[in-house]
DNA sequence: GGTGTTGTTCCATTATTCGGAACTTAATTT
DNA sequence: AAATTAAGTTCCGAATAATGGAACAACACC
């Protein structure tokens, strides 16, 4: 019934105002769209299904505004309304995305060499891409276990404690990342997490240099991943590809063999971007 | 480039007018967002990224007008302008979906048992709701193969020629089924198809007895299903479960076998949902 | 039968969207 | 290279849809 940490893995983020110094504020109305966005957020963010109440105290509107709000997204098939009067995700919603993955240009540049990577290792591969403050996972290739689909993908987590998220940040210039972590609220999923931006900015200097990243289980306790970088030319696009599994079966060391390989799969992702997205990008 | 199938598998449909005789017409004006769904739909629905002036041409609106509108789309995330001004589904989309039916209810109270169906015949296993002319695919178990997860899952297929899809008509009231054939445009896809909504009829009634459906390449060559209807008391709920596979290994005789086990895992499923659910529905 | 809670409908006011036209910018032709 | 056409963007008065307060139903819990 509570809502779940609904700022931190935010996509948006800035709904209400950033504590931001700078004058330059991204662009924000959207009008009656941005309205009824916040409202879908809230609902898909939410545990479980939220009652017409929960929803006004949240969103602090005038009743009779909300209630139309709603109603248009129920209309839409963006909501369901439960016969208990409870508002939950749409199944439409579920349509606009199965379409949104299965033409992504990206995702199927990417999926062979993904495909590639995970028998070459054994292990579970990830493509993400950075969207805001998160990481947005486009693809996951497992190896034999029974299947559990959509698990990842889609799910936008936090890019301060994920591979993907370190790799893809090192690629950012130094002004856009600090004012990107300003932003960021740190949450401590497990002892490992970087706590402050300054110690995060540190590991990522050295990303930078490297040329890719470790998660030594800083977002989940026991997990462990290796990430390269993946950039459009004009650094529009800012993402990664990682290798995650267990940490008994992954030692640092073999984590760092795998440095190249998935240097190797990132590099033949970009090419194939080159390819087919045209040189300038 | 060219737009696919739009009209035959729109989940929504009714946009302009059903020539329908009925007084009841169902709700229509969601006022802006509407206008937007619109918009959300085309570019979804279309083969590939779509340049402003095929948006301008298909959607029928000022150019001024539609200008702001699909920025909105952009600024939301819900819809992506490449660096070669070519408009694509949005990455906001994935969120919000993986969200949806990562909660979604109906699907986790079902989980088991599809899991339990799919071990048992070794085949795979769907499960589907009716939503307007449309199956959308809820979740999907499949045995040891390489993973490709996502690939079913959200679709809307047509409720004539699915498994799932006759199944859960048969548990319409016959005047609602009759207009709800009335909308339908009947494509082709194989031989077996149903072109006409006489033979469907004709057959819904049947299954309506029985208490099962099959699928018998109806909407691809060589692949065949046996489906189980699942209702919530109330009947605002309409869907299935089933058995999917390939022709040659799922004799008729062996999808004949499987209805009970099919039959059973629905049933599993309801009394799940009344437990969950509470009674009334 | 009251009384508080929750959800729905109504309508004058207000703010947003609409859409034609003027204006850039890029591509194509002469 | 200049001229021409096409493609995309910005502007602003008029039309329309969203707003939000208040009054109205439905339901539960005393």
């Amino acid at each position: 019934m509570e809502l779940s940490n609904y700022a931190a893995l935010s996509v948006k983020g800035d709904e209400t105002m950033n504590a931001d110094g700078d004058g330059m504020a991204q662009a924000r109305e959207t009008g009656t769209l941005g309205k009824l966005m916040v409202l879908l957020d809230l609902v898909t963010h939410a545990d479980g299904p939220l009652r017409f109440t929960d929803i006004l105290s949240l969103a602090g509107q005038p009743r009779g505004t909300l209630h139309r709000q709603l109603s248009h997204l129920v209309e839409e098939g963006l909501l369901e309304l439960d016969g208990d009067g409870r508002y939950a995700p749409g199944l439409r919603l579920l349509d606009f995305a199965a379409r949104s993955w299965a033409r992504n240009e990206f995702r199927l540049i990417a999926e062979p060499h993904l495909v590639d990577l995970q028998q070459a290792t054994g292990e579970t591969v990830h493509l993400g891409v950075l969207r805001g403050q998160s990481i947005i996972y486009l693809d996951k290739v497992e190896g034999r276990q029974p299947v559990r689909m959509y698990s990842q993908i889609g799910n936008a987590s936090p890019c301060y404690c994920t591979g993907v998220g370190k790799a893809a940040l090192s690629l950012l210039p130094a002004e856009s990342l600090v004012d990107l972590l300003a932003g960021v609220n740190f949450t401590r999923f497990t002892a490992a997490t970087h706590a402050t931006a300054a110690s995060l900015l540190a590991e990522i200097r050295e990303i930078a240099d490297q040329g890719y990243a470790f998660d030594r289980e800083e977002h989940e306790a026991g997990i462990r991943c290796v990430a390269a970088p993946i950039w459009s030319e004009d650094r529009t696009f800012l993402g990664g590809v990682s290798i995650t599994g267990p940490a008994y079966r992954l030692s640092m060391e073999l984590l760092a063999q795998w440095v190249v390989p998935v240097q190797r799969a990132a590099e033949r992702i970009m090419e194939g971007m080159r390819i087919r997205l045209g040189p300038r990008r």
